[in-house]
DNA sequence: TAGGCCATCTGGTCCT
DNA sequence: AGGACCAGATGGCCTA
């Protein structure tokens, strides 16, 4: 774990800071404030360091003596130099993490708050039962599918008895698909057993066009499409159907 | 306690 | 370069 960004910021360069990922840095390291504020006391670092070179007072020259003090100081200089990059680096992709993070939430939110409408627009369950996030997209789904093909019944002139009674058997007319028959209980529907007289007649999978009889889809009878394993089990006998028509 | 669901973080990839 | 999107990992909460 890289060491907090004031622990390994030296006195030596803040001036000096360079390259196109401090203009991100605007936060932490960009005014002689903040380089002021980083700058740790005096007394801090133990003994005086030698003068620098090109320090007032301190030519630069070629001939500068270049002695076993000078060798180090460069060392100890590289060396904090190297872990105030790390550091400026650090913040910086964790600065980035952080907005990316902030987006990636919204985002969610947004998601969540798409999947709150599209529940308010499905056939309502009591108050206290939410479908899940997988239960709403593939109810959505189906009840899409039978919306449509209510519809398509409907526009083939529902002659000779009538579309919507081979659609919707008597007992559950008028509801489009729904859950099992009431007097399954929750665990027989994802068991593979029969279907109510609703999905029997009504359920994409009696419709080799529909979704539910996709091969690409992965739902049947015991699938969450079709049960709901979270309902209550008396809601079942107390709603033969979830979808009414009005 | 195990399993399901969820929110959040994270790094990678793609797109503008 | 930065944002959007995605999928994996992780931890919390709830329920059977």
């Amino acid at each position: 774990m890289p060491a907090p960004l004031e622990t390994c910021v030296s006195d030596l360069d803040c001036a000096s800071s360079s390259g196109s990922s401090t203009s991100d840095l605007s936060g932490f390291l960009t005014d002689g404030e903040d380089c002021a504020r980083l700058q740790p006391p005096a007394s801090a670092s133990g003994p005086p360091l030698p003068a620098r070179r090109g320090a007032p007072g301190i030519p630069v020259t070629s001939d500068t003596p270049r002695t076993q003090d000078d060798e180090q100081e460069r060392r100890r200089r590289r060396g904090r130099a190297r872990m105030r990059s790390e550091a400026l680096l650090h913040s910086l992709r964790r600065s980035r993490r952080v907005k990316a993070n902030d987006r990636e939430r919204n985002r969610m939110h947004n998601l969540n708050a798409a999947l709150d409408a599209l529940r308010s627009v499905l056939p309502s369950f009591p108050d206290d039962t939410k479908l899940t996030k997988i239960e709403t997209l593939r109810f959505a789904y189906n009840y899409i599918w039978a919306l449509a093909e209510t519809l398509r019944l409907a526009d083939q002139g529902l002659t000779g008895g009538g579309a919507r009674e081979r659609l919707l058997p008597p007992q559950c007319a008028p509801c489009l698909p729904g859950p099992p028959s009431p007097s399954s209980d929750a665990e027989s529907w994802g068991s593979g057993a029969a279907p109510s007289p609703c999905a029997a007649a009504a359920s994409p999978l009696s419709d080799p066009s529909s979704p539910a009889a996709s091969e690409d889809l992965t739902y049947g009878p015991g699938d969450p499409l079709f049960s709901f394993p979270g309902l209550p089990k008396d809601l079942l006998h107390t709603t033969p159907c979830f979808i009414h028509y009005h």
